[in-house]
RNA sequence: CCGGGUGUAGCGCAGAUGGUAGCGUGCUUGGUUCGGGACCAAGAGGCCGUGGGUUCAAAUCCCGCCACUCGGACCA
């Protein structure tokens, strides 16, 4: 391609809209354009490279046999009333009507489709199993979409999903895919993680996230160093110490005027944060109609409480836990802000972290204003109506695999697979005859990739201050031929050469022919980021051109002929990744 | 959805105390340049987000709405 024919138009001012570095360069690279908050167009590069990174997918994802169908974009009601999930999929569906009422929804995901595809030819366990596959613009309505293409409204995602006639096939299923994925993300050049993440309402420990490591993400990951245990924040369990033995004191009350937080009472009673008990107060009402049920949740004072262990210790919707209107449950439960300790609590669910049932001589608000116990005891002094693990692992806490310190990091969820099992095949009714004429449910699997996504996590990977690094499997064109005098015959001619036979040996290529300044052609080189950049100028009338890698290393003086080997050799080493 | 901020030329911004607009960059033309975003000169380009109000007069003050954005909540 030459430059002087792109529709390439860099930026030299940071735009407004953009905050992170990947979202910057891809906005001044002129590989997207903002249409809508959270709605982008791909100009050519940024066209180039998600096909690219598509391709990857659909190469790893034809290998484990999946195949790809392309349904519409566009989904009835219906299916999702069927699977429950009109009403329980809540705001971020994108309802649609058309001229005669009937509802629609753009789809954020497609369970309900494919289920429903397959249902429609698959009777018989001789069809199984099989895996159907897209690479589609996907659409959520975003409360608030955040840093270009890693939280937008509309995203390209690969979406796969498998059909088992067990959940031994199922695991089977599940496994190709993680392999594939790893293929996929390797070849993609990321730094990634595999974690275990949380199922939800479907439970059991059938997910794994992949996270790109990087600082701006929006999800934590804990993972230790002395053993392979990896998972979301929201997952990772947390093993409890044994507590040291004590013996029980004495319930005692005592007078802690003003001291709402754990660290004022502690302070206060000078006790360390790891004596306390902090509650935190919850209401659940899953719709307008039902009853408020209130919740006391209880967990060592220096400690956070993980929400997704609460939401499934309850066993509610995630969206009907809410934090509790303390006035309002005060006068239910007899809990007082700032005092909420679990003796003395009524009618409300006292859920209790694992933790506190062996710890000795705790101090904890007495429902009672300005007031607090100390040498609580549970089983002594109080109890629960559920015993779970409710707290979030942090960076330094025991690993619950193999006790040593974890570490834990930032990431951008950029895959998921997960384990259905039979939620959709059972919702929809897809069945199958086992050899002896008895009606199985199918057993699903859903594994997906943010392709947009990744894009934009490769680019945070991969920059510096002047631009975007690609990795050659990526890149939009894998060599530039920045051609700096285009008006001497001599440098033209063997940048024309050169071009050329770069393209007759197979290696996508610019040639920046613009009437630019020589500075423009190397700053928009760097900014767009080619792996690859031969610059014909003085010297080509000496046959000699320059050769250098956009990831760094040394300027090359090399022959034309020697400079066009190199490239050819490196582009056929990288292009297809690792 | 809650709270904060911002809407002025393609882009980035300035426009105290009201008097219908400017800077940088980009664009056009001419010239000089030509190895890391050149310089000189001359130009083109704005319903000041939108609707209402106050006023002789509103980019500027007041109210509504919309959009964008930040923090948070939410996120199969």
């Amino acid at each position: 391609m030459r430059a002087s024919n792109m529709y390439l138009y860099t930026l030299r001012e940071v735009p407004a809209e953009a905050e992170i570095a990947s979202h910057i360069l891809l906005l001044r690279a002129g590989f997207i354009r903002k249409q809508v908050a959270g709605v982008y167009a791909y100009l050519p590069l940024g066209a180039r490279t998600l096909r690219k990174i598509e391709n990857i997918v659909r190469e790893e994802m034809d290998a484990i046999g999946a195949q790809e169908i392309k349904p519409s974009i566009l989904e009835p009601a219906e299916l999702w009333q069927e699977s429950g999930r009109w009403t329980a999929y809540g705001p971020e569906l994108w309802r649609i009507k058309n001229r005669d009422g009937r509802e629609f929804c753009l789809g954020p995901t497609h369970e309900e489709v494919f289920t429903d595809i397959v249902r429609q030819n698959v009777t018989s366990y001789r069809q199984l199993p099989v895996q159907l596959y897209q690479i589609q613009n996907k659409y959520r309505d975003e409360a608030r979409p955040r840093f270009g293409l890693i939280r937008s409204r509309e995203f390209v995602m690969k979406d796969n999903y498998s059909f088992d006639r067990d959940v031994e096939g199922l695991n089977h299923s599940y496994q190709l895919n993680y392999q594939a994925y790893c293929n996929v993300f390797d070849r993609c050049g990321l730094h990634y993680r595999p974690v275990e993440a949380d199922t939800g309402a479907i439970g059991g420990t059938g997910s794994h996230e992949f996270c790109a490591l990087c600082e701006v993400g929006e999800e934590t990951i804990l993972y230790c160093d002395h053993c392979d245990m990896a998972a979301t924040d929201e997952k990772a369990d947390f093993r409890d110490a044994v507590a040291p033995a004590e013996d029980e004191k004495p319930l005692e009350k005592k007078l802690t005027p003003g001291t709402k937080t754990i660290e004022d009472v502690c302070n206060f009673l000078g006790l360390p944060q790891d004596k306390s008990i902090k509650a935190l107060l919850y209401q659940v009402q899953v719709t307008n109609d039902d009853p408020i049920r209130y919740v006391a949740a209880f967990i060592r004072g220096d400690r956070q409480v993980n929400e997704i262990k609460l939401v499934n210790a309850l066993d509610v919707p995630e969206f009907a836990l809410t934090m509790a209107d303390e006035a309002a449950m005060g006068a239910v439960t007899g809990c007082v802000g700032g005092f909420t300790g679990p003796i003395g609590l009524h009618d409300c669910t006292i859920v209790v972290d694992s933790e506190l049932v062996n710890a000795k001589n705790m101090c904890a608000g007495a429902c009672e204003e300005d007031h607090h116990y100390i040498n609580v005891n549970y089983g002594r002094d109080y109890k629960g109506d559920i015993i779970k693990d409710i707290k979030l692992l942090q960076e330094g806490d025991p690993c619950p695999v193999c006790g040593q310190p974890v570490k834990s990091a930032r990431s951008i969820e950029v895959g998921q697979v997960f384990k259905l099992f039979d939620k959709y095949s059972k919702a929809l009714g897809l069945t199958y005859k086992d050899e002896n004429q008895e009606d199985q449910l199918v057993q699903m699997g859903c594994y997906g990739i943010g392709c947009s996504r990744t894009m934009q996590a490769v680019v945070e990977q991969h920059h510096d201050d002047n631009g975007i690094i690609w990795p050659m499997s990526v890149a939009p064109y894998h060599v530039i031929i920045d051609l700096v005098g285009i008006h001497d015959e001599t440098q033209a001619a063997l940048a024309e050469d050169l071009y050329a036979k770069l393209q007759k040996a197979g290696v996508e290529v610019i040639l920046d022919d613009r009437d630019e300044r020589p500075g423009v052609k190397f700053k928009d080189a760097d900014l767009i980021g080619i792996p690859i950049r031969i610059v014909v100028g003085k010297k080509a009338a000496d046959g000699i051109v320059e050769y250098k890698l956009r990831r760094g290393g040394d300027v090359l003086e090399l022959s034309a002929e020697e400079a066009l080997a190199k490239a050819v050799e490196l582009v056929n080493a990288e292009r297809y990744g690792k």
